[in-house]
RNA sequence: CGCGGGGUAGAGCAGUCUGGUAGCUCGUCGGGCUCAUAACCCGAAGGUCGGAGGUUCAAAUCCUUCCCCCGCAACCA
């Protein structure tokens, strides 16, 4: 039975442009859905955009507009970026949208059928820049001022809250039973240590809002953004739209497939809002918790904040112009290999060089090598391997295990590792061909069967790093391998992994991957 | 006592959970090779793992304590 894969990244907030932050979250979620789809799994990859709140209606009052046009012109952009950077989600689901709003009301009504939401009343001060009320002792501590320092506002309304205490426990029985829940593990011992400390009912919506999904018991309000947002994970999926929504929560067949997710990737600063809403709101419609959240770390540019001001912002013409620099499939390694998934990174210009020239230097100049000793000395067909040294076996060993040692990190969501395990045998596979030196032996007409395995070896080692970078260098993995004479259409990881290259195969001409940049 | 991240060779990092000869990439120096994208390979120099205590046969790793750096208005993964 095939297995299946549910990747989501979040839906992004469309108040602005995208940024370095989003696309390396889309892109990190695409690395991990292409190499799914790749070992055969069954792959949905979700990406979205989260389009009610204040923020949206204020920044459409600025520009003299309507949020909807406000968020129709910025959805643009993300969906257009998407499709520039070779994203391969296989949907793009809009707060805004009818199946979302439907989804967001059936599953609201199954947690009023559940008694799970109440109305009550919240008084309180209210911080309008980070959209949430602030109590009364942080207030005090502010000096009455929001984080922007403007004044906080007194805001006194009828909301109704969801009974997130009621849930609490669980959610925490939930993450200690399950270790892989929340990763990585720093990031779960801080949410464990918050949850201790209690929690309270979450307000849910707002009167006051116009711009939103509006509570099917209560018109007057809109619906506050946790559940709206979290929603979309499943909404996409089919629950609870469609001709019986209701009865609430029609389950479709996508849902009934992939959820629970696999992963929900995310920015670790909506690690809470996932780790614990999202399983309350879920156990309250009976439904299955997520398998895993991962919360990556955040970028710096030049060791600083990215910031517009500082001008070390990186927006997307900044990435468009390092995309038409060094290419997309670069930029792609890069950012994976940057740091430990997980980790927080620093974006330079120089480390993106320098990974572009590490891999001409170290995996394309190789492959290179390869070819052109082949085409040279045996007319571009693969000759077999004779009698096995130690040193050729070492490297059969190398490239043989690198499979596993790929699935193992893909598994653990070592990214950094994907990235770079098959570099790391391009290396070895170089210093296989310095210690071996092929062209001494193609000198020596009582070498050539000491030629062919190391012709053989080599060529079957560049061959498996090459599949192995396919879900990270989409394109160029798919350019050496054509070198290779190799078709990979239609082919999964299993199979490539699975059959070297045949003796008498025919290579192609072998010509660099990654040219120099110049500058 | 605000929260979080971090301090390991010149630079950038891994290793810390599960103590046991301190590792990788780049840079520097020396050598080699000439098949290749002025690429590649080998070797060397370079670190009291922020400080101080403690536990232990043994600590970068565990415990205590101190110091320093970065982020926490907006744009925001």
């Amino acid at each position: 039975m095939t297995k299946t894969f549910y990747i989501t990244t979040p839906i992004y907030y469309p108040n602005g442009e995208p940024h370095l932050g989003h696309a390396y979250t889309t892109l990190c979620a695409d690395v991990l859905a292409r190499y799914h789809r790749l070992a055969g799994d069954d792959t949905f990859f979700l990406t979205g955009t989260d389009e009610h709140g204040v923020k949206m209606v204020k920044t459409a009052a600025e520009k003299g507009i309507e949020p909807r046009q406000l968020a129709d012109i910025n959805v643009k952009i993300f969906e257009d970026l998407w499709k520039e950077l070779h994203i391969t989600h296989d949907d793009f689901i809009r707060t805004t949208s009818d199946r979302h709003k439907q989804g967001v009301q059936a599953i609201v009504q199954q947690m009023l059928d559940k008694g799970d939401i109440y109305l009550g009343a919240y008084e309180g001060w209210y911080d309008e820049g980070q959209e949430e009320f602030v109590t009364e002792t942080e207030a005090k501590t502010r000096n009455f001022l929001a984080f922007n320092k403007k004044p906080l506002v007194r805001y006194a309304e009828p909301t109704w809250f969801f009974r997130l205490s009621k849930y609490a426990p669980q959610v925490q029985q939930y993450i200690e039973a399950h270790p892989q829940f929340i990763q990585p593990e720093s990031r779960r011992n801080e949410v464990l240590s918050k949850l201790k400390q209690g929690v309270d009912d979450l307000s849910i919506s707002r009167a006051t809002l116009k711009w939103g999904i509006p509570l099917p018991n209560d018109p007057q309000h809109v619906i506050y953004v946790w559940i709206d947002a979290l929603s979309n994970y499943i909404t996409a999926l089919g629950y609870g739209v469609g001709e019986n929504q209701a009865s609430g929560g029609r389950v479709h067949p996508p849902y009934e497939k992939y959820w629970p997710v696999n992963v929900h990737l995310i920015g670790k600063e909506i690690l809470w809002l996932h780790a614990v809403y999202w399983p309350a709101m879920l156990f309250s419609i009976n439904q299955l918790p997520p398998h895993q959240v991962f919360a990556h770390g955040w970028w710096t540019a030049d060791g600083r904040k990215m910031s517009k001001t500082e001008g070390n912002f990186i927006d997307i013409e900044k990435l468009r112009a390092d995309i038409s620099k060094f290419g997309l499939d670069t930029l792609r390694y890069y950012l994976l290999r940057a740091a430990p998934f997980g980790n927080d990174l620093d974006f330079s210009e120089t480390d993106l060089a320098a990974a572009h020239v590490e891999l001409g230097n170290v995996l394309g100049n190789c492959l290179n090598r390869v070819l052109n000793i082949i085409n040279k000395n045996r007319d571009g067909a693969l000759p077999a391997a004779a009698a096995l040294e130690d040193l050729d076996r070492s490297l059969q060993e190398r490239t043989q295990n690198l499979a596993a040692e790929l699935a193992q990190a893909y598994d653990r969501l070592e990214l950094q590792q994907c990235a770079l395990l098959p570099i790391e045998l391009a290396r070895a596979t170089n210093g296989y061909i310095d210690s071996t030196a092929p062209w001494k032996l193609a000198k020596d007409p009582a070498q050539s069967a000491r030629l062919d395995t190391v012709l053989n070896l080599a060529t079957q080692a560049m061959y498996t790093a090459l599949i192995a970078l396919l879900p990270i260098l989409p394109e160029k993995a798919a350019a050496g391998l054509a070198q290779l004479g190799i078709d990979t259409t239609g082919k999964t990881l299993t199979e490539l992994f699975a059959t070297p290259l045949a003796a008498g195969h025919q290579v192609g001409m072998g010509s660099p991957l990654f040219p120099k940049v110049e500058g």
